[in-house]
This record gives structure tokens, C-alpha cells and sequence, in this order.
DNA sequence: ACCATTGTATGGTCCGACCATAGCGGGGAC
DNA sequence: GTCCCCGCTATGGTCGGACCATACAATGGT
């Protein structure tokens, strides 16, 4: 019995079902005004939850879940104690969120990985086409020691995989571009643990491997420091594709 | 349940877990596990918040606090009422909660414009480059449809826009990537608000660049049409950058 | 001047009660 | 026999209060 309605409306209606008036979302709501109004910005703190609770007419479970629920969203930060890290305040690094939240979203609609390895290489191709031109000395600079110590013997798989986060996040905000590094830090940050468990699952054929990874590393950071921007492009595309097709993808 | 942890067993210094004791995320924890493991699908019911809270041991204050974390985030959908939409279950929509936090996101962050264009940019045009040759006739036959009633002398800047913003989301959608449609989605979603008050602040001059964004929309719808990817693609930024060029990015 | 004790403000957790909503089912009217 | 109304029940939503845990601040003794 799809579509049948007993209260028919006949038509034209259009009758919003009033929103429901979840206490917690109004708290909410007035948390958000003062964010957008200015008058809440980032690092600054909130009342205590007794206060706002009185303040606003509500529970203190009312103004507890609508702070749990910003919290869950990266806007809210919440501590305990009298410090100066204590009480509510404005989050400061909102991508931590959107690494969580794009992590959880990958793992439930489980997105073919074919999908992940293409915006990865949407993303990073943007970002390595302007870090070519933009990247600043200590950019290059802090590459170059990240190829260094992924060079060293004592380097092991999950340093390893750390360091190789670190290089593609490090070119994605050397691009400039705050959204989209934010995106791929999301995207490779969710793909991190995996990523591990490929590498270990990988045996001994992980040395061959990560030796090809530096190899396309070297590269790009040479093409990166010759601000040829289509080579960049080029050699991240070759790298993150050589990197998925060595059948880690069934690992993911 | 007795998988607790008691005092630190003051031998080894392997402490490192600590602080994060919050019983929700405890909960939190307990849910994902079944929602990884396969035991709880898209779709199915938890069971009721008091039971929950009596098989965890834990108050209902606390899985109420977690559900509302894990409600935030896009993962579970909470109604009351007894019918089969009632209880707590696991949400279907995840690119709902991916907008809210991008929505959120790019309001703190305060992303610059030119940021914002570029990521769209970037992201359409792998969008419309598949979608030149996998869009299914129907998709295309929609797309016809939103251009002719964008057409329309009835259609006022509020329907517009959001013709607008469905036109390029199909063909988001009609690229085949659902990650990628997914950020496409919600950067375009987040934007459609200040967009409309861009609109209405236009006055009459807005006659006269809708024109020309229907022109620019005919001339896409016919690439595409064509399977003319790289036609498709230099057409979609084209529109994207005159969209913004005419200054409509002080309102953002 | 230094350090331990106490104080205080904050979030974290729990309990128990009641309200609001929405489907289900029994019982009466026809 | 059929249909509608009304109360039942399960569910999330809200509330108030109590107590615990933590971390800094103030105090006071040595």
C-alpha cells in the first residue's frame, strides 16, 4: 500500500508536517546563531552546561545533546576541569570531522574503491598541478625530509605509511587550496589504517614495493621543485594508479 | 559485562589509554561494531534505548548521548511512534549529514571564494567528463526537462536556483562516481541559500545572466548529448568561472 | 619560597519520573 | 458483519536532581 494516505489532501496541498521541535535542536540552533553572528569564534568558550541550561529555559540533558551532537559534527570541544582547556568551546580544527565523518561515510555506503581511486586522483592532480607553481621553500623543504627518512633502513611499514600520508597531505595544502587539501586529507586520512593492514598483509613483497613508491616520490618532488606542473600532474596520477594496482584494492 | 579496565596495574608503562573513558563512546564503539560487522544493515532497527541501555549496563542518558552523536553524523535516524518508521535505525542518507557538516564547515573555515570555485570546478568537470559517456537516457531526458522549465516564464529566482542546483547535481549523479557526486552535492547544496540571495539582490540585471546561464545549460545538455567529453568538461568550467565572474562572489 | 591540602568549577554519569507521538486492537454503534 | 472511535502500549523526548571525576586555583602550613 504505497502512496495511500488516509488524511487525502487532494492535491496542492503541500503540507509540511511542521517541523518537529526537538528541544535539543533549538539549542542548537541558537549555538549556530552565535557562530555565524560572530559572536562565538573559534576558541572561545561557551557557558557552563547549568548555565545555558537556565538560560535558554531548557534541561541540562536538552543543552548536553545538542552539544553532544555538535561535538559529534567537529564544531564543539568538550573538557572537564577549570583550565584553560576545559568547558565548551568552538572546535579549531573542523577537518578532523570531516576526516571522521568521510571515513564512516565510506565504510557504510562502501563505495567501490574504483570510485575512491578516482577522486583521489581528481584531488591530488589539482593539488600537485598548483603546488608545482605555489609551493613554498619550507614546503619543498619538509618533502625533501620526508623522502629522506622513508629512505631510512629503519623505517618500518607503519612509519612507512605515516610518511606517505604526510607527503600527499603535505603537497595537498602546499596547493593552496584549503578545501580541497581538506578533502584529500579526509579521503587519504580514512584510507590510512587499510592501508596498514594491506601493507602488512603485503610480506615480503612490501620491500620491491615501497622502493617503486619512493622511486614516483622522488619524481614527483623533482617535478614539484621544477614547477613543471604537468609532470606533477602526470607522475601523481601514475603513482596513485601503480599504487592501487598492485591488488591492494581487494584489501580495502 | 565485565570488559572493564581496572586501575593501571603499575608494572609495565603501557598506559596510554586514558581520558578517553566517556562511557558514550563506549557505546558508540559498541554500535559500529555492529553496523561493520554486518549485523545491523541500512535500515534495521536497535533495539529501544531503555533495553540498550540495560544490556550495556550503561544509563540511558548515555546511549541517548550516543545515538545523538551517531544521529549528527548521519548514521542513525531516530522517530518515535510505534510503525515501522518509529525506533531508532540505521540511516539510508549519509550524503545528507556529508552536506550539514560540509555546510558548517565551509561557514567556520570561512574558505575563500575563489577556493570554493576551484573545488567545484574540478569536481564537475570530472563529473560532466564521465557522465559525456555513461549518462543513461534517462538521465538526459531529466536533464531536458529541468532546462525546460528553466525556460519557463513562471519559473522565478527561487524555482531557477533550484532547477539550477538539481541540473548540475544529475549530472553529478550521472557521472557514476557517488563519491564524487557526493561532494558535489554538498558543496553546490551548501551554497544554494547565499546563491539565492545573490539572485535577489541582483534585481533586474538577473534576466539577462539567467540567459546566459541557460544558454551555457543547452550548450552542456548538448555535449553531453553528444558524448563530447572534452567539450563537456571545458563547457562546464566556462560556466562555472562566468557564474562567478560577474561578481556575484562578494555575496558569498 | 615551596609544596601539600582544600576548594571550586566543569563536564560525565546515573536514576526515576513524566510527556508526546503514533500505530494497534478492542469494543460499541450501525 | 462492518466500520469507526477510543484507549492501550511502545517508543523517543524532556525534565530535575543527585553524585562522581577531573583539573586548575587558592590557601595555608612548613
Amino acid at each position: 500500500m504505497t502512496g495511500f494516505e488516509s488524511e487525502a489532501d487532494a492535491g496542492d496541498a503541500d503540507w509540511r508536517p511542521v517541523a518537529r521541535t526537538r528541544t535539543y535542536e533549538l539549542v542548537i540552533d541558537r549555538v549556530e546563531e552565535q557562530i555565524v553572528s560572530g559572536a562565538l569564534k573559534v576558541g572561545d568558550r561557551l557557558p557552563a552546561e547549568r548555565d545555558l541550561a537556565k538560560m535558554l529555559g531548557v534541561s541540562r540533558a536538552a543543552v548536553r545533546e545538542a552539544f553532544r551532537a555538535l561535538e559529534a559534527q567537529g564544531v564543539l570541544r568538550m573538557g572537564v576541569g577549570t583550565g584553560p582547556d576545559s568547558g565548551t568551546t568552538v572546535a579549531a580544527l573542523p577537518s578532523q570531522a570531516l576526516t571522521r565523518l568521510l571515513r564512516l561515510h565510506v565504510a557504510l555506503a562502501n563505495f567501490p574503491v574504483a570510485d575512491v581511486v578516482r577522486a583521489r586522483i581528481m584531488l591530488e592532480r589539482e593539488s600537485a598541478r598548483h603546488a608545482a607553481t605555489r609551493a613554498r621553500p619550507d614546503d619543498l623543504h619538509r618533502l625533501g625530509e620526508l623522502l629522506d627518512e622513508m629512505d631510512s633502513p629503519d623505517c618500518d611499514r607503519a612509519r612507512f605509511n605515516d610518511l606517505d600520508t604526510e607527503f600527499h597531505v603535505r603537497i595537498a595544502e602546499a596547493g593552496g587550496n584549503r578545501l580541497v587539501a581538506d578533502m584529500t586529507i579526509a579521503i587519504r586520512e580514512s584510507m590510512r589504517r587499510p592501508l596498514l593492514a594491506a601493507f602488512d598483509a603485503l610480506g615480503d613483497d612490501w620491500h620491491p614495493i615501497a622502493e617503486e613508491l619512493r622511486r614516483d616520490h622522488r619524481k614527483t618532488y623533482q617535478a614539484l621543485r621544477d614547477g613543471d606542473a604537468k609532470a606533477a600532474e602526470e607522475l601523481t596520477e601514475a603513482h596513485i594508479r601503480a599504487f592501487y594496482a598492485h591488488g591492494w584494492a581487494r584489501e580495502l
